[in-house]
RNA sequence: GCGCUCGUAGCUCAGUUGGAUAGAGUGUUUGGCUACGAACCAAAAGGUCAGGGGUUCGAAUCCCUUCGAGCGCACCA
């Protein structure tokens, strides 16, 4: 168990002994330092619950308090606020409990099987600035629940299956008429074959046909008709489509490499189409499909509903299947390949009530087992300045690895360093770049709208990614510095600065489990900015290597020696990663 | 219209199972490199927590109300 789970345990016990029984005890870091380091403020509930005297309250349990030799400075102020503050030899004890093992000191959990959904990129589409949150979000999430011990499967879900690769097709066999695909006649292998269009050209196809379709009615049906007819697998439009998802995930890995996001599964849309048959009967036999203008619908609606609840529409009048049947299509799939016991979708906010519709039908058909977990983990609109949806300055969509390059010339620029060659500047700068962005972009709780401004994510100084490296860099250059001197054990922690960091690090515990119930990362990285800063506080106040005081630098040397793993372990949570350098 | 989310320093945001004197970064003003890495450290100034009412020992946090903002409300995924 973790030190702070322990103290809790104890402090709990000494309120029973006092003559009271707490739940959640209610204590937490103080915020009159000059009064004490904790303050406990149950005394105050407890004072209804045993309609006696606050104060009194407060007195027993202080008396009992003060028989543990840990706590020192124990004092009642205002209302019945007990104060509490730690002694220097636990104070030292912490740091080497934490020096001697830092994970048993992080509360594990009961292991349970996670998919986290937090892709939601799509074919032939750029990743844009919309995309980084689900992915951050959704990586760290990951990346945290493995520490607790859940098995954790991270799904890309890429959108490869709707009406926009429909018009993609279309808009390709208007430019490349000559395509084999569209000739009927055509009998060869289409995997042989490779086509003469990149990426980039792809990315541009379906705003060019999205467009056209707005002013041509007879373009958006031959749009209609091709999506049923890649849905239908047709010979030569199902290939070619097979093929401009190839193109695609290529490039999307790319940009997902770069952000260190990584999947354990690149199953798409299309994927779970196979299971719609048996996703179809499993409605029937429940009786909850309706047929409703030329549609097939689920009634979610509930008689508590304080709103109307739009129904979930099953297929669509024109006989294709829609995003949220294939979302229960997916829902399906993962129970039979997989069997998780939870499920988070990491999307933005927006989708909630398209989701509420996805979960209730799950409920209603028995998809899955009652006790297994459908979350939305919603994340904030991502808006410009003027509080709409985010546009470059000419109108267009800022992509995700035009914002990267944007910010890595800003990192380029502050490179100062005289010990790095020129040709090490590149990966440097660009390991900068995306701690900064991400950096920037997991600090705000997760469910905040999301501001989009290019200076915030620019920006290099203060609270930011290239703070963080720039400091654990700087511990690491220092301990290399100290590799001679023999440092095991810390028994000389003194000064406020140095307890100060203590106290932090004892919190460590507290952070990454609130972070996992909250699903929100903002608590690390408000973490990770306090924990640094005080370190550097410290590590302006003093010289470690030309330490006179053996002892004193042997404790500062354990010290480093902590913050910096502590760094090293949170950073690499939110996905970013520590150059050697910078 | 109905529903959801929200309104905290000039700006961007924390803080909401109710705790003492509401915090951080940035920007502004100022001080600190012959230094273990100054992308750093220190200090000052900056607030009617949108307005009003209520609940109680105690409210930015809970309830009611007014004003304001964003989003959503079956065939775009």
């Amino acid at each position: 168990m973790s030190i702070i789970s322990n103290l809790k345990k104890d402090i709990k016990e000494y309120i029973k002994n006092a003559g009271y029984e707490v739940e959640n005890l209610a204590i937490e870091t103080s915020n009159r330092k000059d009064l004490g380091e904790y303050q406990l403020n149950d005394a105050m509930q407890l004072a209804k619950k045993y309609k006696e005297n606050p104060r009194q309250i407060a007195e027993k349990i202080a008396s009992e308090l003060k028989k543990d030799e840990r706590f020192t400075n124990i004092n009642i102020a205002g209302p019945g606020f007990i104060n509490i503050s730690l002694s220097n030899e636990y104070i030292n004890e912490i740091l080497n409990d934490m020096n001697k093992d830092l994970f048993s000191n992080i509360d594990k959990r009961e292991k349970r099987k996670v998919i986290i959904d937090y892709g939601g990129a799509n074919v032939a589409k750029a990743l844009h600035v919309g995309h980084l949150r689900s992915a951050n979000i959704g990586e760290a999430l990951k990346r945290l629940a493995r520490l607790f011990g859940y098995e954790v499967l991270g799904d890309a879900h890429l959108g490869d299956y709707g009406r926009p690769l429909g018009f993609v097709v279309l808009e390709i066999s208007k430019e490349y008429p000559d395509l084999p695909y569209f000739d009927p006649n055509y009998k060869g292998d289409y995997h042989e074959l490779s086509l003469p269009i990149t990426n980039e050209e792809l990315e541009k196809l379906y705003p060019l046909a999205s467009s056209k379709a707005k002013e041509d009615e007879s373009y958006l049906e031959e749009g209609r008709i091709i999506t049923a007819k890649i849905q239908n697998h047709e010979r030569g439009y199902y290939d070619l489509w097979k093929k401009i998802v190839e193109i695609s995930k290529a490039d999307i890995k790319n940009v997902y490499d770069i952000l260190n996001t990584e999947f354990d599964l690149w199953l798409g849309e299309s994927d779970a189409v196979e299971y719609f048959d048996e996703l179809q009967e499993i409605f029937e036999k429940k009786n909850l499909l309706q047929k409703s203008e030329g549609a097939v619908i689920i009634d979610v609606s509930r008689n508590d509903d304080n709103s109307p609840m739009p129904p979930l529409l099953f297929v669509k009048s024109n006989k294709t299947i829609s995003y949220e049947t294939t979302d229960l299509a997916t829902i399906l799939q993962r129970k039979k390949e997989y069997n998780p016991d939870e499920i988070w979708y990491v999307v933005d906010g927006r989708q909630s009530l398209r989701f509420e519709q996805i979960f209730r039908a799950v409920r209603l058909s028995n998809l899955v087992r009652e006790d297994v977990i459908l979350e939305h983990v919603n994340f904030g609109t991502m808006n410009g300045k003027d509080g709409k949806p985010f546009k470059t300055r000419d109108g267009g969509v800022m992509t995700l690895k035009k914002l990267i390059d944007i910010v890595k010339e800003e990192t380029l620029k502050r490179i100062s360093n005289e010990s790095i060659k020129e040709e090490e500047k590149e990966d440097i700068s660009l390991s900068v770049a995306i701690a900064a962005l991400k950096y920037a972009d997991l600090l705000p709780y997760r469910a905040t709208d999301y501001v989009f401004e290019l200076e915030k994510f620019a920006d290099l100084d203060g609270k930011t990614g290239s703070y963080l490296l720039y400091s654990t860099i700087r511990m690491k250059s220092l301990l290399n510095k100290a590799k001679d001197i023999n440092y095991e054990k810390a028994n000389n922690i003194m000064g406020q600065s140095e307890k100060n960091i203590v106290l932090t690090l004892l919190e460590l515990n507290n952070i990454l489990n609130n972070s996992l119930d909250s699903k929100s990362l903002n608590e690390i990285a408000e973490y990770l900015y306090v924990l640094t800063s005080q370190y550097n506080k410290f590590y302006s106040e003093n010289r470690i290597l030309t330490e006179e005081n053996k002892e004193k630098q042997e404790s500062w040397l354990v010290l480093t020696k902590v913050v910096y793993r502590v760094n090293m372990l949170l950073l690499d949570i939110l996905g970013i990663k520590v150059p050697e350098k910078m």
